[in-house]
Formats: structure tokens, sequence, C-alpha cells
DNA sequence: ACGCAAAATGGTAGCGCTACCATACGCTTT
DNA sequence: AAAGCGTATGGTAGCGCTACCATTTTGCGT
């Protein structure tokens, strides 16, 4: 690929005074192909404004040097970071996987690059967490989930950065919005469930705050169908510490159906959840879906190929990162937003465990 | 919190001709506090040289504008970036989970930023990454596993920037190392499998490079322990695409037991690849472990609650990452690191499926 | 051949911050 | 009292790059 060998630092005052990092600069560069610092920036931010030849004379000057352009510098001169400031809860779920990943990839494809925050589940961190985001200046910034706190809001209106909420919808977004609406999710579930006879529905969700509104969904809906309030008059819920694992979904039905015995099909806030949920039925020798009904969320990519194979809600991830990325990328590059804010929407996939 | 109204940025020039980004800058707030802009500066990055009046007034000043430090003019004027580039094969994978949550703790703790790049698990898009990363001068570079492109080694040696390889071992590292030895995890799984009179050992591995080198250590010590070769000159093997899944656990077993029907255990590279093999022997009416013994790898938090529970390996990744971040750390500091190769080891977990 | 626009290149002056050294002021030491 | 020292603060000059405009060169129509 590159047989050139690396020439030396030739920056000739040796080290350079005292400061600096002794490491090759755009002069150096600029002096090795014999023209100015600026033909050198513009080959690489502009290259159809250079002639072919200069081109080719700075191009080799670079590979010859080894030159890696400072960004830093580069970014406080032209006021653009080409840095994206994701905040997630966290970045490791499963659920949000494709959709991080279909970000970075479109982010990437325009000279971007990606990097995220944790939150936590809570979202406790996520004031201190935009602040040194903002200290690092953006391009743009994109948010899991709706910002509640109002000095948020307000530290992100006065920064000046583009910002795109997504995996929620709300009528008042701070500036760009893709997502979807959980409470919808939860009224689809409970008429799906409806519809397949079931009437005793429970609920086993991780503490987080989207999951607790498909949850108040579901309750909302099987209110108004007019089921899960005969026995009871609320819907049994099972909470567990978020991310929700196997494990608190084995305990979760363990705990339902000590207190409510009568239930037919249980929703869960995550697909591991729903395994979890799989496998106690399986250890206690209760039949899925006979005796209870299973529904996840997410659609992982093991959904299909569970025993029996799971029917969970899908939300097409990469349309969101995609989506959200290209919010970012015609505003920065100062075009309109055609759509400012997208509900790409969800499908419940039928498969064998309701 | 801050009950202070922030000021409009008051900077008497408007926006400032028209560079620049209309922000409020170190010296509005210097201008406030009615000091120099070198001591609000300390304020934020020694504030023990501050006298404590000064102190106060700088930080008052400091709210009421609502300053947020630029990092891209910090970070160039001082050669200091605070920001910390990790290489990894993917983000969301819950098998290094824990030791990027170490790392970005750890890194957090000591006012870094933890920026991820992903390089695929084929690696393909390593040194392209290695450029970009460096093009914003981090002050510390840690890798997934050992860097073999010789450009790419050069490339990191040459920005003089320090570096960890860790989840690997070496004993020639590009610079710092806190990892362990995947051949002797295939070796230790050998002789444990060997010890439970297992004598037809089989593989079912994600096609990622340390996986395939556990694999070649098990089947090493098998052939040395003289068991898996009576029938077949090697052991049993199914490559999946990586990463496993539990639906290629599944096809793996499948697959392996219409291949060679006499296999009496099983090793898999994922502990969800091992949850499919389980399930698909669950589908067969395969009994585990009496049958097929199942061995996993990663310790994830489902493998106690599987049925069986899984044995499995476990890696101490909280430590690889709490380690990793102390060598950039110390280093970074001036000082010289204790153990800049660090061997954090492993443990087989003996749960139920063996 | 000439004028004029477009294309290619360069000079200068920052972007917002901190390293480096200088200064000012108290307080101790001899 | 003079000298010396430590602490707190400030002035100046960059860090390495690009915006902005000026200048030079080229192409092309008439």
């Amino acid at each position: 690929m590159d047989g050139i060998r690396t020439l030396p630092p030739a920056n000739t005052e040796g080290r350079r005074g005292r400061r600096g990092t002794g490491q090759v600069r755009i002069t150096d560069v600029a002096k090795l192909a014999g023209v100015a610092p600026i033909t050198v920036s513009r080959v690489l931010n502009a290259p159809g404004s250079v002639a072919a030849e200069t081109l080719r004379r700075v191009r080799e000057a670079i590979n010859r040097t080894g030159y890696v352009p400072n960004m830093l510098a580069g970014g406080l001169a032209s006021s653009r970071s080409h840095l994206i400031a994701a905040l997630v809860p966290t970045i490791a779920s499963p659920v949000f996987q494709a959709t991080w990943e279909a970000l970075t990839e479109t982010f990437s494809g325009a000279g971007y690059h990606v990097t995220f925050g944790q939150t936590g589940y809570g979202g406790a961190r996520e004031d201190e967490l935009i602040n040194t985001m903002i200290a690092r200046r953006p391009d743009g910034i994109v948010l899991t989930g709706i910002m509640h706190s109002p000095s948020g809001r307000r530290r992100l209106i006065e920064a000046d950065i583009p910002v795109v909420e997504t995996w929620d919808l709300t009528p008042t977004p701070i500036d760009m919005l893709v997502g979807f609406s959980h409470e919808h999710i939860g009224e689809a579930v409970a008429e799906y469930l409806h519809g397949k006879k079931r009437i005793r529905i429970a609920i086993i969700t991780a503490a987080d705050e989207r999951a607790r509104r498909r949850a108040k969904g579901l309750a909302a809906a099987a209110a108004r169908l007019g089921i899960a309030n005969v026995l009871a008059p609320e819907v049994p819920m099972f909470v567990a510490v978020a991310p929700g694992t196997l494990g608190s979904g084995r305990r979760g039905l363990t705990d339902l159906l000590a207190r409510h015995p009568e239930i037919d099909a249980v929703f869960c806030s995550s697909d591991m959840l729903a395994l979890g949920v799989m496998i106690e039925a399986q250890a206690r020798g209760i039949p899925v879906p006979e005796r209870i009904a299973v529904v996840g969320y997410g659609d992982l990519n093991f959904a299909a190929d569970t025993l029996p194979a799971l029917t969970t809600v899908n939300v097409d991830g990469p349309a969101i990162g995609r989506l959200a990325a290209r919010c970012i990328i015609d505003r920065a590059q100062g075009r309109s937003v055609a759509e400012p804010i997208v509900d790409v929407g969800f499908s419940i996939v039928e498969r064998s465990s309701v």
C-alpha cells in the first residue's frame, strides 16, 4: 500500500522551541511540495479546487512526510469539528445497537466521527455530560429519548448546535426528532393479545422511562378493552432493574405467578426478559404459548431462534439512525431539513410465543 | 441547582466580525470577574493555585455567563486533548461491555473522555481509523487485541501517543499491554473436559481471530491428552459469522451432530452460541450435560440463569478496563508505569452444563 | 490582439486557549 | 534594613489550522 518510507520530522528547528509536539505540520508539507499551506489545506478539504498537477505534488508530500492533520487546530479555525456527540443510556444495549451502527455509518460516510456519552438509564449524568460534550464543540448532538431537564434544554439551545432527539415522540422537540410512540406500542400489544383471546395480561418491565410508558399504554388499552381488570383493578406488573436480564425475566415470572396465578400473557420490555420468562416457564413445565403467551420488545437477533420463536415488537432501528444522521448532515450543510419530525412507527412480529 | 439566569453573550462587538461562533469566551468571563483570562483558565485547570476570593468571583462569572470552555482551543494550546481513543471490533458486544464500561469510568474520573472507533471483526478499517483518531490528537489509544499491521504500528509509534493493547498477549507490544492468553484458555478447557471424562470434544466458534486461537489451544491440548483424535484426526469444528448468535449456535450443533454424532462436549466461543447449543439440544431432546456437555466463554450476565446453568470461561473484564486506563493515565502524568505488561488470567466457572 | 471572467494560488490575520516568563506583594531570615 | 523566598496574578506570544480577500494565471470570445 504505502511502500514509501516516511521522512523524519523535517522541521529544521529541532523540537521547535518548547511548545508544540514536534510533529509534521501543514507548513512542513507545504514547503516540501513548494506551495502555500492554504493549498495543502485545500487538497485535504476541497480537492476539486486544486489543479491536478498541484494535487499530485501535495499528495506525494503528504505521503512522504506521514502528515496527519491536526483536527483540533482545524476545528478551532473553521468552527467545524466534524464531531457528533451521541448521548445514550448505555453503549452496549442490544436494543439500540442497530441504531447506533447505522448512525455511525451514515455520519462516517459524510466525514463525521460519532462519539458516545453514556448517561445511564436514569439519565442522572445527562446534564453534566451535555457540558463536557459541548466543550468539544460537536457539529451535532443526538439524544436518546427526549430531553426533559430545562437546564439541559437551555444549554443545548444556547450552544447553537443542531440537535436530534430520537427513539421517542413529543410535540415539542428541542430541534429535530426521529422516533415513535411508546404508548402506541403498549396499546397495539394490548389489542393484539385481546384479539388472541388473552384476558389476564401481565407486564415485566425494566425500570426505564420509555419501557414504563409502553406499560402504561398497554394498561390503558387493556382497561378500555375491558380486560385485565376483572379480577384485579390493575395490570399485574413486575419491575426489574434496567437493563432487563434473562435472570430478571425468570424472577419476574416467578413473582407474577405467585401473586397472580391466573395470568395468561406477559408483555416484556425487552426480548432478553422475554427469553427469561420462557426459560422459567420451561423450568416449571408451563407450556408457552398454550398456557401463557409471551411478547417481547426489540426483535433482537435471537428472537426468531428461541423455543418457541418469540413474538415481539420490531422498531426500525437502522432507519432511526440513518434519518437522525441525515437531519444533522443536512442542517450542517445549510440545507433545510425536509422533515424535522419523523415517526418511524413499529410493527408486531408474529411468531410462536403467542 | 442553577437558579441564576444566564446572561446574553455579552461581547459588545455583536457577532465579532465574521469568524468565531459568537459564544462566550474566556475573555468575557475574565472581564466580568475583573481578572486576566489566564486566571480563569487556572480556575478551571488548577484551582489550587488561585486565591479563595478570586476563585469565588471567577466561578460566579462562569455561572452567570454560562461559559463552556472550548476544548479544541484548549487542546491546541496545551497539546492535551483529554481525549482517549479506543479501537474496538464493535461497540455493542456483550463480551467487551464490562471492559469498556470500566475503562470509560476510570478515564472519566481522571478527566478524560473516551471515544470509540469500530474496526469491525475483521479489523479491516483499522488502519484508516488509526489515522482519523490520531488526527484528533488523543492523549492515549486503547486497542482491542494486538496490532498486527506494520503500517499501523509505525503510525502509532510516530504519533508518540501512549498505546495500550488489550484482551490478548504478545511478547512484543507496541507500548503497554493488559490481556490474557487465548491459547491457555483453550488448553484449560480441554483439560477440564478431559477431567470430566469427555473424549469427543467439538468446537463452535465465531470467525474471530482470538476465538480461533482459543480453538487452536483446545485442539492442541486435546491431541496432547490423546482425546478427540480417536475417530477423527481433528477436533470437529463449526465456524459461524462473527459475532456468534443464538441462531448460529443452534445451526452449529445441528451441523456437528450430522457430521459427528459421537461428540460428547462442545466448547463455544461465546455464551450466546452456547445458549443456542443448549436450546437446540432441548429442541432435539438431547440432555445437557448428560449426553452433551456445553462450555461457553464470556460469563455473560445470563450465564447463571440458563437451563441448565452454563459452565463458562470468565475473564475479569473490568480489571482489564481499569488497568488499561491506569497505564495511560500514569504515563500522561509523567509517572513511569509500574507494570507495562499485565496478564489478568481467566477462570473456568463451573455450573451445570458440564 | 485585446479585454474580461473564471480558475488557481497566496498573504494575512485570526480561531480561543494556555505555556512561559515577568511582576507585585507579603513575609521571613540574617 | 536588605536580601531572599513563596504566592498570586498578569502580559505576551504562540498552538496549527483556515476564512477572507488579493493577486496571479489561464482560457476564451470577439
